[in-house]
DNA sequence: ACCATCGCCGTG
DNA sequence: CACGGCGATGGT
C-alpha cells in the first residue's frame, strides 16, 4: 500500500527548511521519491516536486515556475521519444483537476537566483495552474506545467503554530491529515468586459448565458494564455466569450478550434459577431499546445 | 459624461501614498467620490472604496476585508430601511461579475490596526470575491462584500515603474488606460475530491460531467462558504458537487435549494447519492444570504 | 515482480 | 566539471 500521500504542508516541516540530500527529504516525507523529481501517484496526484535545474527550459520566477514533466529519455538520459501523460506527469494533471496543492522544493542551482546555495529547501505550496505540450527542437514532445505560488489568503483560520508540534487536530473525516484549500483561477483582463458586452454575454460555443439578478455573467478566455511562457496578447482577437463550462473545457484542451471555426473534440462551431474575428495564429497555438487529442502516444521503435 | 473611470493602479499613485482628505484623493483621482465610500457607477463597476470604520460590522484582516454596502439610512443617519443593490452596491457587484479590481483606501481608524494613524492611504488592489445580504438586529437588510487583496502573480510583465512617470503606454485598444488582470477564484477543500468521486463528477443539478483526457472534472461548492465571516465547515454535508456553470450560479445566488431539495430560482432539484445529505442548516444559510430573490426591495414608508 | 527516475559518487 | 555507472524506493 506504500506510504501515505499528504497534500499541503506537513506538521514537522516549515517553509524554508533545508535538507542535505534526497534521503533527508525522504525521511521526513517532504519528498517521498528516492530519485524522481515528482512524488505522487498518477491516480491521486503529486504531493511534491523538486526543481533542480535539470531541465534547461525550466523557468523560475519565484512565484511562477514552469516545470517540465518526466520521461521521454532512454537509459543514457537522451531524449528519444515523446513524453506521455503517465506517472508523475499524470499525477500533476490530477492536481489541476482536483485543485490540490503541490509542495515545491528547490535544489542547488547556480543558474537560478531563487535556488538555495546548497542542498534542498522546502519553498511552500503551489497550485498547478495549467499544463500544455511543447515540441522540442529535436521534434519530441514534452509536457510542461505552470505552477503558481499559493499565498495564504485568510480563508480558514490556520491552526498551524510553529512553536507547538502536533498541531492540526481538526478532527474532520478527511482522508488527508492536513487541511488545504486551493483555488481554480480564472483570469479576466481589462479587455474582457468589452468583448463580453459585444457578445451580450452569450457563450460562443453553446449560445447560453447566465442571468444573475445584477446582470449577465460570462467569462473571457484567452486563446494564447496571458503570462509566461505563452505571453499571449490582451487583444480582442485573442479572446473568446465563453460560459464557465466551456471555458474550463477550452483551458483543459477538451476541445479546440479549427481555422474554419469548427470545433475539434466536440461538435459545433464558434459563432462570431461582426467586428470580432479570432486570430488564426492563436487558434493554432491552442491546437498545438492544449488540444490533447493531437498528441498521440508514440508507437514503440 | 462624468470623469473617466479607471480600474486598477493609477500612473501617479503608488501603493502606500497618503492623502490628507477626500479633496486630495479627488484631485489625483484615486478616489473620485466627494463624500461616498464607494466610487463608481452601477453599470460599470466601482473603481475605489474607502474604509473608514464607519460601519461597526466591517472587518479588516489586511488581506481580507468585509465591507458593508451603502444606503438604508435616513437623513439623520439612522437605519430605517433595507439597503438595496443600487448605486455603489450595484457597482461592486459589477466588479465581481466582470472580475474588475477595486482600489482600497484606508482612512484613520484607531480600532483598525491596518488603518493609518491619520488621513487616508492607498493600499492597493482587491477583488470582490463574493457578496451576500445580512439582517441587522433591527431587522433591516444590509449588503456585504468580501474583498481579497490581489497579489501580483507574475502574469503580464508589469510596465509600471515607480521611478518614471508616464509609464503604461501599452497602446492597446482598451477603453481603460491601465492594464489589469484579475482572477475569479474557486476554492476547493481537502474534502472536495472524495465527494466528487462519490458523485462520479456528475453535477447534482444537471447531471452532466466534463470529461477530459485525464479524467472527469467537477467542482465542489461549499453551501456556507469557508472563511470569515461565514466560517462554514469543511464537511460533506456542507458541500455540493456541481458543474462550473451551476457553481457560478449557486455562488451568485441565481438559485438556491429548499429543504425538500427542490431548486429555487430555476426548475429542478438536487439529486443526492446515498451517504450524502446536504445540511438543512447550511441550505437555509445560503437561502437567507445568497438567494437574491428572497430580498425584495422595500416599499416606501 | 518489474520498471522508471530532475540522485549520488566515482573517475577522466 | 562532464560523464558514466551504480542504485534505492515507490509506483504500476
Amino acid at each position: 500500500m506504500a506510504t501515505e500521500i499528504i497534500f499541503g504542508h506537513l506538521e514537522d516541516v516549515s517553509v524554508g527548511d533545508s535538507f542535505v540530500n534526497y534521503k533527508a527529504m525522504n525521511k521526513v516525507g517532504v519528498h517521498r521519491s528516492s530519485m524522481g523529481g515528482i512524488s505522487g501517484r498518477a491516480k491521486d496526484g503529486a504531493d511534491s516536486v523538486v526543481i533542480s535545474g535539470g531541465y534547461e527550459n525550466d523557468s523560475d520566477q519565484g512565484d511562477v515556475i514552469v516545470y517540465t514533466g518526466q520521461g521521454g529519455r532512454n537509459k543514457g538520459g537522451k531524449h528519444d521519444k515523446d513524453q506521455t501523460l503517465t506517472l508523475g506527469n499524470a499525477a500533476l494533471v490530477q492536481n489541476l483537476l482536483n485543485a490540490q496543492p503541490v509542495r515545491v522544493i528547490r535544489g542547488e542551482d547556480r543558474k537560478n537566483s531563487f535556488a538555495p546555495a546548497s542542498g534542498y529547501r522546502y519553498d511552500g505550496l503551489y497550485r498547478v495552474e495549467s499544463y500544455w505540450s511543447e515540441k522540442r527542437v529535436d521534434g519530441f514532445a514534452i509536457w510542461r506545467f505552470r505552477l503558481e505560488q499559493l499565498v495564504a489568503t485568510n480563508t480558514i483560520p490556520q491552526p498551524i503554530k510553529k512553536s507547538s508540534k502536533k498541531a492540526i487536530p481538526l478532527g474532520n473525516p478527511s482522508p488527508e491529515r492536513v487541511e488545504t484549500t486551493v483555488q481554480r483561477v480564472v483570469r479576466d483582463s481589462a479587455l474582457s468586459k468589452s468583448l463580453k458586452l459585444h457578445y451580450q454575454h452569450l457563450c460562443q460555443v453553446c449560445d447560453t448565458t447566465i442571468e444573475t439578478n445584477s446582470g449577465p455573467y460570462a467569462e473571457a478566455a484567452h486563446i494564447t494564455p496571458l503570462g509566461a511562457p505563452h505571453n499571449g496578447p490582451d487583444i480582442w482577437e485573442n479572446i473568446l466569450c465563453l460560459c464557465p463550462n466551456h471555458h474550463v473545457m477550452f483551458d483543459l484542451g477538451v476541445f479546440s478550434v479549427a481555422d474554419d471555426l469548427s470545433l475539434l473534440g466536440i461538435t459545433g462551431l464558434i459563432t462570431t459577431e461582426e467586428g470580432h474575428a479570432p486570430s488564426l495564429v492563436h487558434l493554432e497555438y491552442h491546437r498545438n499546445h492544449y488540444y490533447k487529442k493531437l498528441i498521440q502516444p508514440l508507437d514503440k521503435g
